[in-house]
DNA sequence: ATCAGGATTGGGCAACATGCACTATCCACG
DNA sequence: CGTGGATAGTGCATGTTGCCCAATCCTGAT
């Protein structure tokens, strides 16, 4: 992973802030040229900075209005196995390996209980899943947010002018 | 929460596949009027169905590749102003209410275990909180993903041809 | 069946953007 | 100092955007 020196960020904070810029008006509002502009933002792209566009569909707009996340207790032995199956079960739509008690943390969604617990059997069916307990998000408290971290990173990179160059202000990493 | 069409669903989908697409391009693509196209994007946008541009934007990027899930459990009453605070720490990146055996579960950020630890600090010292127990993320198994929901509707709501019109084939909720 | 309202279609237009190319300059490093 | 990559400034053919307009379609209510 690539880190980000503050012209990046500058520009990533820009297109959080208008997301329907174009690149000449971020080159503008940022004192950059086009080019620098565009050439960062291909390359934000291509080392991984941004993520791909799905991230931004509210899945509560697709009728899975329901989250939960399900601690999910498995045989260590059969993980593989027990991730590529967890994989064909499209309403799990993000699954982490954890320390902790349990060894898998998935984010389950549903258009209701009914089918929740309908998905619930289905991680249950799999072959060296022992537990499965789930937690129902009852209310979103803080929305996922990353401008916080990125103007984290400015204000503590944002000691050398509103022009800064590439190494000197290295401040990601 | 306005759910969507069958169009609304195509639209996203080759959104997903091909982010950089005109509304031109896609029209075409969809067999759909520009105009259309552009009608229903600004509705997308305008719905909620379309997250903010910053969900895009990758921690790890930014220098917080360290990932953790925090279960706050805390005093009831002073929910409110607890999750104030907690709004208040840049790293913490998202946070629900849930069900089970804690109170909160949020999405903790961090450059490295030194400054997770003190930011778990600043969670413990929050008036209410009575304990903080963090997971750590070892792997992100199933990254973040809603084609997968996507494919899901399409694939229920297909029976109307290939040119679907909206009450007829809506088919999210 | 009729009517009304919203959605969709197809087309137009002025302004603007894009992707790519080019040259010149700057900056960091060996 | 020399070199290579990054940045700046500019140009151009092509395509896009935001907005507008009129006509048609579709759906639900009466």
């Amino acid at each position: 992973m690539q880190h980000l020196d503050t012209t990046d960020l500058r520009i990533l904070s820009a297109m959080c802030a208008r997301p329907k810029a174009s690149a000449v008006a971020l080159a503008t509002e940022l004192s950059l040229s086009r080019n620098t502009v565009q050439a960062r933002l291909v390359r934000l792209e291509s080392n991984g900075a941004l993520l791909p566009f799905e991230q931004r569909v509210n899945p509560a707009a697709l009728g899975f209005g329901l989250v939960s996340f399900v601690h999910i207790h498995v045989q260590q032995r059969l993980l593989g196995q027990i991730v590529e199956q967890l994989k064909a079960i499209p309403e799990i739509i993000e699954a982490h390996g954890v320390t902790g008690s349990a060894d898998i943390l998935a984010r389950v969604v549903a258009s209701g209980a009914e089918e929740l617990f309908r998905v619930n059997g289905q991680i249950l069916a799999i072959e060296g899943v022992e537990r499965a307990d789930t937690s129902l998000s009852m209310a979103e408290l803080i929305p996922h947010r990353t401008t916080s971290l990125m103007d984290l990173r400015l204000a503590a990179g944002n000691g050398t002018g509103s022009r800064s160059t590439g190494s000197a202000a290295e401040v990601a990493g």
